[in-house]
DNA sequence: GCTTGACCCTGCCCCAGGGTCAGGGTTCGA
DNA sequence: TCGAACCCTGACCCTGGGGCAGGGTCAAGC
């Protein structure tokens, strides 16, 4: 006959636990010496130690109990099942650990790996941070608002830059957003940008992701999102 | 600008959860609308994937609302910390699963490997399944006394096996539980039994477990510990 | 015989990480 | 213009215990 602290060190668990085991009707109350005391005997550390076998496979109290005193057959199946769930747990945790190494640096967390991978070609083209975050926030709202457009616009986006007066455009609207907004270039930029579109319109392609409601996404996202020279380009491009 | 459940649906947890980390300060209050609806930036949505990244990961609120907002070196130390602890819990839920599967049957989960090997053994005499529950408990009840005690003991033991008379008179005993305690074969196998004891003692080889104390946590542990024959074979040997 | 430290008892409140419900107001699309 | 789907706050509930209070018990050493 072993006391409490005894019974539960055996079994790895706290004294505290072992009480509420009690308290729960999992474990049954055993009997008391003269001073109040419980007494247990090995029976009890037997089923103490299957309690905390399937505690320490996630399986709730409340199960635990009605699985104790069910019978064999419906046991074995509860195991099985307990242990696949056991076995997602640990698949889960992986790509957890894999989410926490990207914690560090990188947006991949953050978008798709379409526009991660879209985000990488700018940055090899030069485009500067600034203009790079404002693109991943776009990509963020608008997968919030819409994944499956965001995920064609994406691929959309990256065969664009494929052609080099895209790419050029994109990198002087880039280098543009500091300019003074009555710099000299700004009329001739707008208007390369406007006969950019007007070509690939006549070429009736897709039309290039221009929608106003991701342009007002974007731009509402942070204060970044403009400057007074590309307020200067809006004003003379829609002119 | 998005909505509380749009950004919940993001970063997929719950709007509740959102509101939780706005409680708890991990997550700043965004701005409010004309209606007092919250409205989110993609930063927000970046911080939740962050948050949640680390709950995940099982880092407590309180400890993800520090990490957040502490230099980068810290950061980057703290998670290697948790990616440590990640993979521990990992190895934790594969050795749970390997319990789990023992819970089906099999008494290696209440008793050390060595003592296991014993009720193997004793099993493969022949025993009753009595005597060998009545073995495993005895061993619950001494490890929880004396843990390298009792896997001294159960080494001690295993040796015993070896000897032909010892096993011949363990299964005996075994075999008279049920005896009436008139049986006239009583008082011979008491005598085989001093006799076998008398000998090991002249011997001077180590004496057999026969610690009173474990006799006696042993015997209050279950009602079958005991029986009419049994004790008077008790009587017999100590006359 | 007395003290000291380690146990044990019950009962209570506290924590994380939300879920759920109540009792409203708002927005949006058909 | 109406109903569905959102949003708001606040309050209570849940699990699986931890911690503390306030007290009793036991065994060892002096």
């Amino acid at each position: 006959m072993i006391t409490i602290g005894q019974l539960a060190e055996y079994a790895g668990v706290t004294v505290k636990a072992v009480r509420h085991y009690h308290q729960r009707g999992l474990l049954a109350e055993p009997e008391r010496d003269s001073s109040g005391y419980r007494r247990y005997t090995a029976e009890d550390a037997i089923a103490l130690v299957k309690i905390r076998t399937l505690a320490e496979a996630g399986v709730p109290l409340a199960r635990i109990g009605d699985l104790l005193d069910a019978d064999p057959d419906a046991l074995t199946a509860a195991i099985a099942e307990i242990d696949h769930g056991l076995r997602e747990r640990i698949a889960q945790l992986r790509r957890t650990r894999d989410q926490l190494a990207q914690l560090r640096g990188g947006d991949r967390l953050f978008v798709s790996p379409e526009a991660a991978a879209l985000l990488d070609e700018l940055r090899e083209l030069g485009v500067s941070e600034r203009q790079i975050r404002l693109e991943r926030d776009g990509w963020i709202l608008m997968r919030t608002a819409s994944p499956e457009d965001a995920s064609r616009w994406t691929a959309e986006k990256r065969e664009l830059l494929i052609d080099l007066d895209f790419r050029a455009l994109y990198l002087d609207h880039d280098a543009a957003y500091d300019w003074s907004p009555d710099d000299p270039r700004l009329p001739a930029l707008a208007e390369r940008t406007r006969t950019w579109f007007d070509d690939r319109h006549h070429r009736s392609e897709t039309r290039p992701v221009h929608n106003p409601t991701i342009a007002r996404l974007a731009a509402q996202s942070q204060p970044e999102a403009s400057s007074p020279a590309w307020d200067r380009l809006a004003r003379l491009m829609g002119a």
